[in-house]
DNA sequence: AAAGGAGATTAATCTAGATTAAGACACTAC
DNA sequence: GTAGTGTCTTAATCTAGATTAATCTCCTTT
């Protein structure tokens, strides 16, 4: 496994001279990770900024009932972690939790800063990024304020197919708000209607 | 009134010399609005990021059954508008509405790419701000999947009391996700208790 | 001071979705 | 084979919050 995928994913945005690769290369350690383990823990400062190479993730916060609510899910080419924890460094309120196994690209908070310094360029494309996850998390927003379950379950289905088919159902019904027997329902719903 | 509190507001992150201050300075653009009035709205595209100078503002939804859905309040030293439809200039599916008179600082698309190319400063200033926006708007999501509305509301409350004491309750209503009348319930509940 | 109108409250009824509990399929693993 | 563990489904009952509708403030405006 190589960092191609995310060279791939940088020039998307922004061009870098082969220094610069080498600079940025130099500064991210790959790391695997089994099914199951946790790359960050509520209550653990967040290291990392995390590059999906391979694998799945979930990131979700566990309320004091020990009832799991699903923040986002991962896979390749996502970005993950908790980012309010990595960027104060201050302790974690998310898990993240590896639901295959996972080969991540990890950038530490101390050197971050010193590529932010030495390849500028970097500014903008974490701008980019990080613009286009706020503007879908405030969508998200609209949709748990403003749809049924029921039709947040088909949006979801169409705008992530890649992940509706790899994760179990009812972690889907953990984002979406909803009980797994309640998604159940809806599907069977559903397919009674076609 | 001046764009002293722009400049205070960018000084918390960045320093530009006096060049690059006025280079800045000569792309914002100064514009008032009446009580009731469109900032953007939905359908149109977002010609503006709107830095609130002075007033109080809201971004809301508007639903296919014509219901309002808030997503956000904007007050002094806040960014409002359709994030999404400016960055991509395509049509906005959010409205902006002046709830009191209003001026804002107004910065259109292509004067900030101009920007962002001439003072590369900027980007590091955008990209700080819109990460905290971003940390708190998946905050919310996590407190709307698994609070119930009386903890959210207790929480809005005490997170942004400034917004609170100046906007009607159905509004906060809107923006919790509930009813105003299930909101007045909550609070004689509350009051009750002590 | 009367007449609107916008917002807040209260109460009765209703419903989307939760909870509880019981099976139904898978799968490994032994 | 069967015991075990993790996931999905079905169905009965329950509840947080929605809906509807009436009443109650306060403000404006005249």
């Amino acid at each position: 496994m190589d960092t191609k995928p995310l060279l791939d994913y940088l020039r998307r945005y922004i061009d870098l001279d082969q220094e610069e690769e080498a600079l940025f290369l130099s500064k991210v350690k790959l790391r695997k990770y089994l099914k199951g383990q946790y790359v960050v823990q509520q209550g653990d400062v967040c290291l990392y900024e995390n590059f999906v190479l391979s694998g799945c993730l979930k990131s979700f916060h566990m309320d004091p009932e020990g009832h799991e609510h699903i923040v986002m899910f991962a896979i390749e080419d996502w970005w993950t972690g908790d980012l309010g924890s990595f960027l104060s460094q201050t302790p974690a309120s998310l898990n993240v939790q590896c639901m295959e196994n996972c080969v991540l690209a990890q950038l530490s908070h101390s050197d971050l800063q010193e590529l932010y310094i030495r390849i500028p360029k970097l500014e903008r494309f974490f701008r980019i990024i990080i613009q286009k996850a706020y503007v879908a998390s405030q969508q998200r927003i609209v949709h748990n304020l403003s749809m049924p379950a029921r039709d947040r379950y088909l949006h979801f289905r169409k705008q992530y197919p890649r992940i509706d088919q790899r994760v179990p159902q009812y972690m889907i019904a953990s984002y979406l708000g909803i009980t797994p027997e309640f998604l159940s329902k809806i599907r069977s719903q559903l397919i009674y209607e076609q």
